[in-house]
DNA sequence: ATTCCATAAATTTTCGAAAATACATGTTGC
DNA sequence: GCAACATGTATTTTCGAAAATTTATGGAAT
C-alpha cells in the first residue's frame, strides 16, 4: 500500500470520526507531522477526499474539513432513503443465498457487539457492524452505482452520528436492535414494501433523534469536533 | 487557477470525450508532455478523477482511463432515471420564476444550437447545451447531493453518447428535440407525473438507441476511442 | 523450445527545495 | 485614530531528482 493510500484512509478516517472539527483548515505542515510523510502523499489523498465531498479546496488557499449543516444531514438523509429503498427492493428481488447469509452474519455480529457495554474503542467497532449491516442488505442490489452512493451518503452521514455516539446519548423509547432485526427479518422474507418501509423509517427516526439532540443540547456541534 | 486544476479540467474532458481509450495506461511522462506540466498537479487530478470513477488506480501500476461495459451504462442509466424523476419532482414543487426562467433560456440555446447542422467543434457545443438544459430542469430540486450525483451520472453516461455522436448517427424516427420540448413544458406546467414520465422515457429511448448502435455496428466502441 | 534468473529499462511514487501566493505586522501619511 | 502601503512570514503549489517498484530483455540451464 502506498503512502497516498495510508494517506487518504487515515484522513478519511480522522475526519469521519471528528478528529478535525469541522472547517477548519488542515494545514500540509500539521498533516506531514501527524501522519509522518511529505507533502505530496498528503495532496493526492487531499484530493481525493475533496472529490468525496469530505474536504473543501481553495485556490491558493489550501483545504479544510467540509463543513456540516443541518440542511445538509437532511439533504442526505433524504437521498440516502431513496437510495437505499430502490437498492433495497432489488436486492430483495435478486438476493441469492450468499446475499442471505450475509445478513445474517452481520446482523449477528453488530447485536453481539452492540450488546458489550461499549468500552471507548469499541465504538467505533460498532460502527464498522453498522455499516457493514446495512452494506449486507443491499449488497444484491447488483448496482455499482447505487452501492457508491451508499457508500459516499453512509460516510457523510456518519459524521453527524458519530459525535453523539461518543456522548453516549441513547436514543430514549428506541430499540434500534429490534429495528435492524425486523429490517432484517423482511429481507430474507422478501417482502420488499415492508422492508423498505421499515428502512426508511429507520433513517426518519435516526435523523430527527440527531436534530433533536443538536438543536437541543448540542447547539455548537456543528463547529467544534473532537480535539485532534 | 491552478495547474493542478487545470489538469483536472482538461484530462476530465479528453477522457469524457474519447481522446484516450478507455482502459488505456495514463503515462505521467506523456501527459506531462501533451499537458505541459510536471507530474504533481497531474497525479493530484489523476487522483480527484479516480474518486469520480473516470479513471482507474492501482498500487505502482499508474492510472489508467475507466473502462466502458453496457452493463455499467445500464445501471448508470437506471439509476439516473431513479435520481432525476425524484430531482425533478422536487423542482416542479419548488421552482420559482427564476427556475423557469433557467429551463426556457436553456432549452432555447439548446434547440438553437441543434438547428446549426453541426460541424465539427459545434458537437460539444450542442453537448454542453444539452447538459445544461437537463440541469436546469433540476436546478431548483433543492438537494446539493442529488444534483452532485446527476453530475457524476451525467459524465458518466457522456462517455457512451459521445462516439455516437461523432458518427453522426442520428437515432432513425425519433424527434429529440420534440422530446425536450415536451420534458419543458410538462415541468413549467408543474406536471411532475407526466415531466417525471417524459423524462424517464427519454433516457429509455436513449440507452435503446445507444445499445442497438454499440451492439449491431460498433462492437468495440467499449474499446477503442478516438486517438488522442 | 522453455523455464528460470539476472540484469537493464521504464514507470510510479516520494521527497526536499524553490517558486508563487496569501496572510500578518508594522509603518507612514493624513 | 485609521486607511493605504510596504515588508516579512507562513502556506500552498510546483518542479526536478532520488528512491522504490514494475516491466522488459537476454542468457543459462534443463
Amino acid at each position: 500500500m502506498t503512502l497516498a493510500e495510508k494517506a487518504y484512509d487515515a484522513l478519511r478516517h480522522d475526519i469521519i470520526r471528528g478528529a478535525f472539527a469541522p472547517g477548519r483548515p488542515l494545514r500540509l505542515a500539521d498533516l506531514s507531522e501527524r501522519y509522518g510523510m511529505g507533502f505530496s502523499p498528503l495532496r493526492e489523498a487531499l484530493n481525493r477526499l475533496q472529490a468525496e465531498r469530505l474536504v473543501t479546496a481553495e485556490s491558493l488557499r489550501g483545504f479544510r474539513v467540509a463543513p456540516l449543516s443541518l440542511d445538509e444531514l437532511h439533504d442526505a438523509t433524504s437521498v440516502r432513503i431513496m437510495i437505499e429503498t430502490q437498492a433495497l427492493r432489488a436486492a430483495i428481488q435478486s438476493g441469492d443465498d450468499a446475499w442471505a447469509a450475509g445478513i445474517v452474519s452481520s446482523l449477528y455480529a453488530l447485536n453481539l457487539q452492540a450488546s458489550r457495554s461499549g468500552g471507548e474503542a469499541d465504538i467505533w467497532t460498532l460502527e464498522a457492524r453498522h455499516y457493514a449491516f446495512h452494506r449486507a442488505l443491499l449488497a444484491a442490489c447488483n448496482s455499482p452505482w447505487m452501492l457508491e452512493f451508499f457508500d459516499r451518503l453512509y460516510a457523510a452521514t456518519e459524521r453527524y452520528r458519530i459525535p453523539i455516539l461518543l456522548a453516549a446519548t441513547h436514543p430514549a423509547g428506541r430499540d434500534v436492535q429490534a429495528e435492524h432485526s425486523a429490517l432484517a427479518e423482511a429481507a430474507l422474507a422478501r417482502d420488499a414494501d415492508r422492508a423498505a418501509a421499515l428502512l426508511e423509517e429507520h433513517y426518519r427516526k435516526t435523523v430527527e433523534h440527531l436534530s433533536a439532540v443538536i438543536r437541543e443540547s448540542e447547539p455548537d456541534l456543528l463547529l467544534a469536533g473532537a480535539a485532534g
